[in-house]
DNA sequence: TCATGATTGATTGTCGACAATAAGTGATTG
DNA sequence: CAATCACTTATTGTCGACAATCAATCATGA
């Protein structure tokens, strides 16, 4: 069952300028374009052996998804987010999600429900065989989420949410190379937040989700805090000097 | 004082297409340009006197902050917004607002809290005057939600709601022109909210708003709910007929 | 030696024309 | 008479070229 669906339903890229923003968007979140990068028409449009008028309506899109950042006449950059910016996308996940689960607890079908139990099992099977590989653990983390969302059967959510912060979402786990976020402590927040879901107790799974999304926020500030003290320690005397 | 910023900082129109995206957008919104009207390149850009180069730059635009519906290789139309899809806008808003109005009472300054204050005067004033005229009354509503937005400084939230849904809150209010919500008990809600901010009470600022929204909401699905009864005796006899 | 100014280079913004696709219209055939 | 097919027409997608703007470099002067 493919999981990793696109807007529900598969775009059929009919044109080139929908082609190269997706092919930018996905060098984008893998890392292959740096964060900072900058990213000239010209350039580009040679690589992808197409003209500019095309480029430049990917670009526009891109921007829009908060992917690049243009400036009139100077040009675009790959964005680069900093951890103040990392940790506004975490409070807006929290205002959304846990609506989105509200609303999951509402609206989802048994059958909904049992795909997300599946979802769950698979991640967790992969889990144990891989220890230490957090990759597919933080791909499962966004499928479980991405469900959940679609549960909520809200289209305006969905776009948001799906369609725009999972690729930021995406796009910082590359940056920061963001270790998995407490593995076991999370899969039993995703069953405590599925039986909310299925009992149909709407604020109990809008609570749990929320606290779900701060808990893996303050886990991430935490860690930043950490190492801006160890930075504190060593650079900071370098600095001195040298300014 | 200017309470009618946009995105903070004065935009400084600089180039062609962002001239015309400006210019669409309020069309739009102020429904000159009719919900559902086709949109073709050449029409606009001969209206607007510019190629269709920008114009569809600007049409990109549109079309992400879901303005206009774009289908490829056969056009563009101004979006329609149905009652499904205004109470989801509504949703939405729940989750947001609730959460900027818990980080503006973490963050607002005194002196954004006295200018929040002036708002609601002004705006309360103006009722006094002209009664029955809810224009100004609903513009006064989206002010004040704008500015506690900007209270949170939270960026990304204030560029998902002041730049990206308000404008489909104002679309909406005049695609259904829905008369002014409930005034007297919303100003008494604002002041409520405020107080709350003012004591740094985040808990209370969140809870507040999201009920106060919320009311918003279920005000809206009742008018709804009337208007679709009374379709339900009067059009669907002919509707038998005619089908 | 440093600051200021003009100049050059490159990149973005804009335009008009051509090719590709889709919808509407009319004719033809079962 | 209805349905299907081809054709016409209009609109979108794409391209290359020109103009406007910005950044960096170099020269000049204090």
């Amino acid at each position: 069952m493919n999981s990793n669906m696109q807007d529900g339903v598969l775009p059929e890229v009919r044109t080139l300028a929908e082609r190269v923003f997706n092919q930018l968007q996905d060098a984008i979140v893998r890392g292959e374009l740096a964060p900072g990068t900058k990213i000239t028409e010209p350039g580009l449009s040679k690589t992808y052996g197409i003209s500019r008028g095309p480029l430049r309506e990917a670009m526009r899109r891109l921007e829009a998804h908060r992917l690049i950042e243009r400036v009139p006449h100077v040009g675009a950059r790959v964005v680069k987010l900093s951890m103040k910016e990392l940790l506004e996308l975490f409070d807006v996940r929290e205002a959304m999600e846990s609506m989105a689960a509200r609303l999951a607890a509402r609206h989802m079908s048994s059958e909904e429900i049992a795909g997300l139990r599946e979802v769950l099992a698979f991640h967790e099977r992969q889990a144990d065989l891989q220890r230490g590989e957090a990759y597919y653990q933080r791909e499962g983390d966004l499928d479980f989420h991405y469900r959940i969302v679609l549960g909520s059967h809200n289209r305006m959510l969905m776009t948001i949410l799906c369609d725009d912060l999972y690729y930021l979402v995406r796009l910082y786990r590359t940056q920061f190379s963001a270790s998995g976020s407490r593995p076991q402590r999370a899969f039993v927040e995703h069953h405590r937040i599925v039986d909310a879901i299925e009992a149909g107790d709407e604020e109990l799974a809008e609570l749990l989700m929320r606290r779900h999304v701060s808990a893996s926020r303050e886990n991430v500030a935490e860690r930043y805090a950490e190492v801006l003290k160890q930075e504190e320690a060593t650079i900071s005397p370098i600095q001195r000097t040298t300014s």
